[in-house]
Parts: structure tokens; C-alpha cells; sequence
DNA sequence: AGGCTTATTGCAAGCGCTTTCAAAACGGCT
DNA sequence: AGCCGTTTTGAAAGCGCTTGCAATAAGCCT
């Protein structure tokens, strides 16, 4: 309050333009809008006249008018996981082809944060938004849809929302990748699960489940081992199961990281990948493609998801009455090579 | 235009909150900006009132009318790789202790857009602007700077922006890694270098040069080959210097990908590291720590690169007239395994 | 109690732009 | 020339909030 801070004089307002082209600012803000009745030459005028003051619309002041915001919020928990990366670069692509622009904002697991977040974006900044943070509370998005703001969530957790959503087939995957592991000849197949709280964990798990059932391999629940899709579970879920008497064959890690945190377990213990445990993990985040050996993985197509989020939300933009939607993608078993056939000797033990 | 879309009932403003608990908006305005001259009991009944009506200020109105904005932005080639996520990462920490929120702007190397997001930006969006772009022309900084908006380059190899810049001891690294290097006995040391116009790939290979010739050995050009600092040029760069007669026993790699490059490339050369081969980049993304062997590298602190370039950014809000400063980080070297002593052999070559 | 200083609050004028609503200009027809 | 349906414009009312200025209410002193 007390400090000036003041605007600088450079400002080149809608009325410098209007006054210079000689016209009113109503006709200059039509031409900037591509309203259809003015005439040409006025057009151009204008748009002379906008060039030579180096005119550049001030959003602020559009939106509030009653102007659509061109930019679209991802709500995201952080930049630090390949994960939103990949999705974002998906919604930044599509966006950016269809005139808009991205405004990421990051929650960092700040649970109270989200909420500003939230109220600031819908406050009208953007057109709509987008939400990638794994258990966003109802009730925000709740608050949000009786506003009527466009929300979209990506692979979220609780199903109860009604919201359009776009996820993947995680229990395909899940089930996908054991049946690899199966058809490589594994049969004792540990499972590291993901965050048990989120949907895509349990159906992930599910799948695992299936494929063993259908196969007809017992399941044994000592191969099962809780994690929470992160990397240091992933380490210390691995040590467990390599202490069990009759260690598996082969692990599916519920996610990447998780699968990264088994893999340096498995060789701090001295064993090798694949010779000893095959190790098959999910996401395909980046650094799948460099660790050593390379991960073999249930793609997620995050990009795709980014931007098919993208266009729906964009639906959504345009049609307020839009019914939510919800699209499942499809994942799909990416081989490279930390997979192989169990050797002899573990298979006979 | 045609289109409705229009402002829901929803929105509770500041006149809502104001009727309710019986004082003028201004009153309402000067609770919500910490002005100190409210009664204390004024401030309550106003904040009970906008708790009750779920008030949430409109960012926009506030920014138009001449208040400041809470945001920074960031404006960054992509998320796509660890570089800006560590920056980021920093920067969106140090922002959410300072009571700021992040917005970031991808530009994806569409130099267009890069301009729009600044006009966009520079329009009272932000409060000010952090930039991580590579090679941002000057006009635009300096467009920026004419109008006194905010701004601090991060890491920008344009030396003559008259700027706030927070830039890193890039010679210092160059230097550090190569005398490692030669500490541990080797003397062919191969050097792939960056994208030769930034400054930042010049100032590594000078570092590189310097140390050679501080240990008195000899140069050899045919061990430095240009690279882009990606991880394509990497691996072809690595290739050409392992078709060398008397190949190398060590490589510099001008930063991280380069260096993941050139790893795959001894790899499927059949060579090991560092058995054969050390190698060594420059970054430490979080990729570094995954690959196997685990990658010696000089550390950038990203990290710190993004909260310190807050710091100063908020300086340069606190007083527009803050002469620009320029601040330099320290590289370190952290070594992990994929440097070794030469093997008799190749050193006897 | 009267006068003066200081703390609180309200008024009202914008910030830059959109968007009705209505007036002004055209063009074409009779 | 006179009338009518369009096409182009301009005037003016906000959008929700900040703030300088002025008015009012408290406090304190004599």
C-alpha cells in the first residue's frame, strides 16, 4: 500500500490506439476480436495504428471485462517426476496448436495450497483446467463444477467424482505385464504395489492377480508387497522379497520408480538383471530408456493423455453443458531388456 | 463475441462481503491487503462475513486496478528435460516460502511464441519474470526492461543483456572435472562440448584446456569434438572419438545427456566404464543417478540456480530501480562410478 | 467541556477492456 | 427524392478491486 510500484507510463492502452487510428475504443476492441462487421480500411487502420504504438492487449483487464481467458491451468504436484512431465508436455503441445497457452501451477503435496490454487485459477485466469494431482479432494472439484469452471482430471483416483476424466487401462497393464513375465516361463512373480489409497494401484494389482489366476499359478501372498510408487519402497519392498526363502523370478513394480528403487536393490545384492530377476515396471517415464539394463515397462501414454485431456477440456470450454466424459487410454507393454527367461536354477528351486 | 459463456452467479465480491458485514468495500479491500488501520473488530466481522459468503478475491480485477500481482513467472524451453526441472523445482520452492505462486510458460523452442508469452506476461500477469531460455533475444529482455518489469536470466549465455543474471562457475567445472580426470592418472582425455554458442559450452571446454595445460600435457583437437549437448550428438560425438587410432581413456562430456550419449556409445561398442573408459558430465540431473555406472559428474545446483534467482527477483520487485546484479554459483564435482584409474593397458598405448 | 491529534472508514474515481444499445451511414429500391 | 433494411460506429455502463482524499469517530490534554 504504501510502496508506489505505480504503473510506468509506457502503457499502451485500447484508447491510445482508438485515438490515434481515429476511431472509438469499442471499434478497436471488435477489431482485436475479430468481430466481423468492421469495415476494412478500419481494420486496418487500426492495426497500423496498434503496430506503431507496439499495442499488446492487457489480458487482465480483457478477462475481467467479460473477455475468454486463452490460457488453460494445469494443476500438477510438482516438475520433480517424469510422470508430469510427460503429461504436461502432451496438454503444452495440444494446447499451443490450438492458440492457447499453459499456465502450470504446482502444489508440491502442500495440501492447503491446492485450494488457493484452485480458487485463483478459477477465479479467471484461465479458460479451465486440468488436474493431475493424485487426490485432489472432492470437494474441490465439486466446488468448481457448481461454478460451472471446465475441470478435467487426469488418471485420478476417486471415481466418485463426477467429472469428465481421462485414465488408462491399468488393470489391462497389470495384467499385461504378468502375463509377459508368465509367458517368459516365470512363475514365482513378486508384485510391489503403488500407493494403495489411489485406484490405479489397486487395479494394477487386480490385473497382476488375473493374469496369475488364468494361467493358473497360485498366488502367494508372501509375493506381494505394499509400496507407494516411490522410489525408496520400491528399495526397501525389493530387499523384502529377496529375503523370502523361495525369492521370485521376476518383480512387477507398480510404477517406474518403484521398479528403479528393486532394481538398485537387486544389485546391491549382488544379482543381476535379468539374469537372476527379471524386473518389469509401469509409466515409462524417461529414465526408463536410460537405466541399466533398460526397463522394460507398461507404457503409459502420457503424452496422449495430456492431450487428449486437452481436448476435452477444450470441448468443455466451448460447451459449458457438456456431460463429463470419461476416456480410457490404452497402455501397452514396452520390451527392452530387463526381462528375460528365469535361469534353470531358479526355476527348479 | 457470439458465444455466452458468460460470468456464473456464483462469484462473491468484495461488495458481497462488504454489505454482510456492514462496512464499504474499501474497508473490505484494506482487511484483505493487511492494511493496519482497521479496527480490530472491523477485521473480524469482515473475515467472518467472506468466510461465510466463500469469498475469493478475483486476482484480476486486483492486478487491474493497480494491485500486485503474487506470481512469478518462469519461462522455460520445456519440461521435458531434468535441466529445468531442477530449476523449477528450485524456483517453485523458494516462491511458495516467499507467499508467491509459479506460473510457468513452456515456449518448446517456438521462438514465436516466446514473444507473446513475454507480451502476455510483461502485461501484469506476473509481478515479474525469470528466464531460462537458452538463447532469448536481447530485444526482448530489453523490451522488457524498458518497460521496468522484473526480470532475471538464469544461466543466459548472452553476456551483453544488461541484466540480472544468476549464472554458474562453468570454466571452474570444466576445470575441476578434467584435473579429476587427471589426478586419477589419465592423460588422452577426450571433450565433447555443448552447443557452441552458448557461453556456457565455451567457458566448460576453456576450463577443460586450462587444466590440460596446467599438468602439462599436450592438447590434442582431435580429442575435442563439437557437440549440441544432446544425448544424439553424444553418442555420434563418442563414436568418432572411439574410431580414434589411440582412442581415449577418459571423456569430458560438456553436461549430462551428452554424457548419456556417449555412455550407450562405449556400451555398444562393448567397452565398459570405467573399466575402459571414465567418463564424466556436467549438471547432475536426476538421470545421472540412474544409469548404471552411476554418472561423476559437475553439479550444477539447480536447485539453488532457481532459489536464488527468486531472491533476486524479488528484490527487483521490492525496488524497481535495483541495479541489475550478477550472481555466480559454484559447480562441484560429485563423484559417483563411472571414474576410474586408466587401465595399465590403455594408459601404456 | 472544548479543542486538537490520530485512528477508522466511506466516497468515488479509475485500471483497460468488452459489450449492449442506439445512432449514423450506406445501398438499393420504388 | 424518399423509404427501408443493413452495415458500421460510438457512447456508456460496467467487470471487481485499489486508493487518494475527505469525513467521521476516538482519544487525550488542558
Amino acid at each position: 500500500m504504501q510502496r508506489d510500484n505505480s504503473k510506468k507510463q509506457q502503457n499502451v492502452t485500447i484508447y491510445d490506439v482508438a485515438s490515434r487510428a481515429g476511431f472509438s475504443v469499442s471499434t478497436v476492441s471488435r477489431v482485436f476480436n475479430g468481430y466481423e462487421f468492421v469495415r476494412e480500411s478500419t481494420r486496418e487502420r487500426i492495426l497500423e495504428a496498434a503496430d506503431e504504438l507496439g499495442y499488446v492487449a492487457n489480458l487482465q483487464a480483457r478477462s475481467l471485462a467479460g473477455g475468454r481467458s486463452r490460457y488453460v491451468g494445469l494443476l500438477a504436484p510438482g516438475l520433480d517426476n517424469g510422470y508430469v512431465g510427460g503429461i504436461s508436455q502432451g496438454v503444452d503441445r495440444a494446447l499451443a496448436s490450438a492458440g492457447y497457452g499453459l499456465m502450470l501451477f504446482t502444489t508440491h503435496h502442500h495440501r492447503g495450497q491446492e485450494l488457493a490454487y484452485i480458487d485463483t485459477i478459477a477465479n479467471g485466469l484461465t479458460a479451465g483446467l486440468l488436474i493431475t494431482v493424485p487426490l485432489v479432494p472432492k470437494s474441490y472439484v465439486e466446488a468448481l463444477q457448481q461454478q460451472q469452471f471446465p475441470v478435467v482430471l487426469i488418471d485420478q483416483a476417486d471415481t466418485s467424482i463426477q467429472s469428465s476424466v481421462v485414465d488408462t487401462t491399468n488393470w489391462q497393464g497389470g495384467y499385461t505385464a504378468t502375463e509377459h513375465l508368465i509367458n517368459l516361463g516365470h512363475r514365482r512373480i513378486g508384485f510391489i504395489t503403488g500407493l494403495m489409497a489411489l485406484r490405479s494401484a489397486t487395479d494394477r494389482l487386480a490385473g497382476y492377480k488375473m493374469a496369475l489366476k488364468d494361467h493358473d499359478i497360485a498366488q502367494d501372498e508372501a509375493l506381494i508387497v505394499e509400496g507407494d510408487y516411490m522410489r525408496e519402497m520400491g528399495y526397501a519392498a525389493t530387499r523384502q522379497l529377496l529375503t523370502l526363502e523361495r525369492r521370485p523370478t521376476a518383480i512387477v513394480a507398480a510404477n517406474d520408480f518403484t521398479a528403479l528403487g528393486a532394481m538398485e536393490a537387486i544389485h546391491d545384492d549382488g544379482l543381476t538383471i535379468p539374469g537372476d530377476i527379471s524386473i518389469i515396471g509401469f509409466d515409462d517415464i524417461p529414465e526408463a530408456r536410460v537405466v541399466h539394463p533398460k526397463l522394460t515397462t507398461v507404457r503409459l501414454p502420457l503424452e496422449q493423455m495430456g492431450r487428449v485431456a486437452v481436448e476435452l477440456l477444450l470441448e468443455h470450454i466451448e460447451d459449458p453443458d457438456l456431460q463429463p466424459k470419461h476416456i480410457t487410454l490404452s497402455t501397452q507393454l514396452t520390451e527392452r531388456q530387463s526381462c528375460a527367461a528365469p535361469n534353470a536354477l531358479s526355476v527348479s528351486t
